[in-house]
DNA sequence: GCCGTTTTCGGCCCGACTGTTTTCAGTCG
C-alpha cells in the first residue's frame, strides 16, 4: 500500500469526524498526520515491516499509528467503518464544494438527506436548500455555481500553465493606483508542480480599496467572488482562481511569509512563536505584553518586532530565512532554527543537459542546432539521447542508425568545440527488463539512458522487477522519468520506488528528474529520498527543440523542493568531474 | 488526537469576508 492510500483514508476519517462535530483539535491532529504521511520519503508500509515505530514521526501518535497498522494489515480502519455506519463517506465529497464546509454538509444530510453532490443538485432544483436555517437564496445560488465548477474543473493547474495564465494579470495589477510592489505568493512561489489557486500580494500605503477594485475589473476575469478593502478574489476564464491581498509596507514581509505558506509551515512557525510569547500574523511579529493573553490582542497590538521583510520576520522568530521551496513543514522549521538549512541548487549551477532529442527520432531540430542552443546557454556538455527502435512510431534508432549518428555527432563536435557532445541513446526498457539495444552498441556509447515507454500497466511487482533488472545492466548510467507520469493526464506506473532507488544506489546508477513541467518526474518527495540514499540526481529537459531546453528551471525548482544541493545533482559537475563519474566502473 | 524548556494534563495559529444575521457562525486560506 502506498503512502498516498494511507493519506486518503486518514483524510477521509478526519473529514467525516469533522462533519460529526468532533473536537477541532482532534481534526487538526488527523490533518497533521496526513501531512506527515504525504511528506514521508519512505513507504510507511516498509517501515512497519521493518519493525520501526511510526510514532517517531511528527504528528503520529499511538492512535494514528494503530490506524495505519490496521489499514496495512486488513485494508481498512475499524474506526472509519464505525463512522461510516453513521454518516455516508460521500459527505466528505460535499465539502470539496466551494462554500460548503462540515457544518453545512451535516445540515444538508440531517435535514434533507443529502448524501452526494447529485442529491444536493436535486434539492437545489427543488428549492429546498434555501429554506434551511443558516442558508438563503444567495448561498443556495453559490452552491449551485460551485457544483457546476466542481463538475467542470476538479483538478489543479500545471505550474507552466499558471505562469502563462497570469502573465497579463500581473501587468494589470502592477498598474493599479497606489500599487508600489507586486509579488506572487502561495504555492506558485513555493514552485509546486501544480497550483490550486494563485495568491498575489500588493504593497500599498493607505486604503487598498482602489487596488482591489482595479484587480476585480481585470478583463480576463470571469467573475469576482470577493472584494473588500484588503482582499479580493477573481476567477479567470480558465477557471483559475486568483486571490489578491493589499498590505502596507511595514507588513509586507510578514504578509509575504503568511501568504506564501504552506499552511502547515505557517502553523509550525506560529506555534513556536507562542512559546516565546510572540504573536505572528500577516501584519507582523508582535510581543505579547506580560500578563496579557495573545487572544485578547488586536491584530496589530503589542510591540511590533518585525514585518517589513521576510528576513526580519524569520529573524524575530530565531530562524534563518527559509527558501519558499522548503516551506512545507518537512523539517525546515527546525533546520532554520539550528542553522542547518541546505544550500539549495540553482539554475546557474547546471553545467549540462543530459536528455534531448533530434530529428534522428522525434526531435524537431538537428543535432547541430541543439548543440548550438546548449552552447548558447553556457553549458559545458550535453547528450543527444534519441529513442531506440522499440519506439518505431518515432523512428527510434536501430543499432545501425545509432552508429551512423555517431559520425554526425563527430562532425558537430568539430564545428562547435565549445561544448562537449556525448553520444547516447534513450534506450527502451522492454517488458522483462531487457534493453532495446545490443550490448556492443551500449558499450560504445558515452552515456546510456534507460526508460519505460510501453506496457505501462504492469502490476507493481512486474514493473519493479523490470526496472530493477534494467538498472542492473552494467552499461546503464541514468534511469529517465522513472514513474512515467504525465501531470493531470496519466498516473505514475505501479512501481516500488524504494526498491528502485535502493537498486540505483547499489549499481551506481543516477535517476533523472525530468524537467518538463508536464512530467516533473521524479516528484519532490522521491527526489529527497534519492538524496538520502546517496543516489545522484540528473536534471534533464528531455527537450525536443531548442525552446524545450528552457524547461530546465522547472526541474531545478523541483530539485530545490526535494532539498537538493549542488553536490546532489550530477549535472552540476564540471566536465572533468562528470567524465570521472562516467568512468566510475572502470576504476 | 498529539505533545512536552507550561511535560502525562491542558493546551493546541490567526484574520478576512460573506451571508444571514440583529451580534455572529461558517468558510476559507
Amino acid at each position: 500500500m502506498e503512502n498516498l492510500d494511507i493519506a486518503r483514508s486518514l483524510t477521509l476519517l478526519g473529514d467525516l469526524l469533522e462533519i460529526q462535530g468532533a473536537n477541532p483539535f482532534r481534526i487538526r491532529a488527523y490533518r497533521n498526520a496526513v501531512n506527515t504521511v504525504n511528506s514521508s520519503s519512505r513507504p510507511l508500509a516498509d517501515m512497519v515491516e521493518a519493525g520501526e515505530d511510526l510514532t517517531a514521526l511528527p504528528g503520529i501518535g499511538k492512535n494514528v499509528a494503530a490506524h495505519i497498522i490496521e489499514l496495512l494489515d486488513t485494508g481498512t480502519i475499524g474506526r472509519l467503518e464505525e463512522v461510516e455506519a453513521e454518516i455516508p463517506r460521500s459527505l466528505a465529497e460535499l465539502m470539496a464544494l466551494d462554500g460548503v464546509g462540515p457544518k453545512k454538509a451535516k445540515k444538508l444530510f440531517d435535514e434533507l438527506g443529502v448524501e452526494t453532490v447529485d442529491d444536493l443538485d436535486a434539492e437545489l432544483e427543488a428549492g429546498r436548500v434555501q429554506e434551511l436555517e443558516g442558508f438563503g437564496v444567495r448561498s443556495a445560488e453559490k452552491i449551485r455555481i460551485a457544483i457546476a465548477e466542481h463538475r467542470q474543473h476538479t483538478g489543479r493547474f500545471r505550474i507552466d500553465e499558471v505562469e502563462k495564465l497570469i502573465a497579463g494579470l500581473l501587468e494589470h495589477v502592477a498598474a493599479a493606483p497606489g500599487a508600489e510592489r507586486v509579488e506572487v505568493a502561495g504555492s506558485l512561489r513555493r514552485r509546486r508542480e501544480t497550483i490550486g489557486d494563485v495568491d498575489i500580494l500588493v504593497q500599498c500605503e493607505g486604503d487598498g480599496t482602489p487596488v482591489v477594485r482595479h484587480f476585480t475589473e481585470f478583463s480576463g476575469a470571469q467573475k469576482a467572488s470577493a472584494a473588500g478593502p484588503t482582499k479580493g478574489s477573481i476567477v479567470l476564464h480558465s477557471g483559475l482562481q486568483v486571490d489578491l491581498r493589499v498590505v502596507p509596507p511595514e507588513s509586507f514581509g510578514a504578509a509575504l511569509v503568511y501568504f506564501t505558506g504552506s499552511k502547515d509551515h505557517n502553523v509550525a512557525i506560529r506555534t513556536r512563536a507562542v512559546r516565546d510569547r510572540l504573536k505572528v500574523n500577516e501584519w507582523g511579529v508582535f510581543r505579547v505584553p506580560e500578563g496579557a493573553d495573545a487572544k485578547d490582542l488586536g491584530k496589530d497590538e503589542g510591540e511590533r518586532l518585525a514585518g517589513t521583510t521576510e528576513e526580519e520576520v524569520y529573524g524575530a522568530l530565531g530562524m534563518a530565512w527559509v527558501p519558499p521551496a522548503l516551506r512545507e513543514n518537512r523539517g525546515e522549521v527546525e533546520a532554520a532554527r539550528e542553522g542547518s538549512l541546505p544550500g539549495l541548487v540553482e539554475l546557474a549551477d547546471i553545467r549540462g543537459d543530459l536528455q534531448m532529442h533530434s530529428t534522428w527520432s522525434d526531435g524537431k531540430t538537428s543535432i547541430e542546432e541543439m548543440a548550438r542552443a546548449c552552447a548558447e546557454r553556457g553549458y559545458a556538455y550535453m547528450a543527444i539521447t534519441d529513442h531506440s527502435q522499440a519506439m518505431a512510431m518515432v523512428q527510434g534508432l536501430t543499432p545501425e542508425r545509432a552508429r551512423a549518428q555517431w559520425e554526425e555527432i563527430a562532425d558537430v563536435r568539430e564545428r562547435i568545440p565549445e561544448i562537449e557532445l556525448f553520444t547516447s541513446v534513450e534506450v527502451d526498457i522492454l517488458k522483462g527488463g531487457d534493453l532495446d539495444m545490443p550490448d556492443d552498441v551500449l558499450e560504445e556509447l558515452d552515456l546510456v539512458v534507460v526508460s519505460v515507454h510501453s506496457l505501462m500497466d504492469l502490476d507493481r511487482k512486474a514493473m519493479t522487477d523490470r526496472v530493477v533488472r534494467a538498472i542492473a545492466h552494467p552499461t546503464v548510467d541514468i534511469l529517465a522519468h522513472p514513474t512515467g507520469r504525465r501531470i493531470n493526464r496519466r498516473e505514475p506506473f505501479e512501481l516500488d520506488m524504494e526498491t528502485v532507488l535502493e537498486a540505483a544506489a547499489e549499481h551506481s546508477v543516477a535517476v533523472e528528474l525530468n524537467a518538463n513541467p508536464r512530467r516533473l518526474d521524479l516528484n519532490d518527495v522521491h527526489v529527497h529520498r534519492a538524496k538520502e540514499l546517496g543516489v545522484p540526481v540528473v536534471i534533464s529537459t528531455d527537450a525536443h527543440s531548442p525552446a524545450g531546453l528552457d524547461d530546465m528551471r522547472f526541474g531545478v525548482d523541483q530539485a530545490r523542493r526535494g532539498w537538493l544541493e549542488p553536490s546532489d545533482v550530477l549535472n552540476t559537475r564540471s566536465l572533468v568531474e562528470f567524465r570521472k563519474w562516467l568512468a566510475r566502473r572502470a576504476s
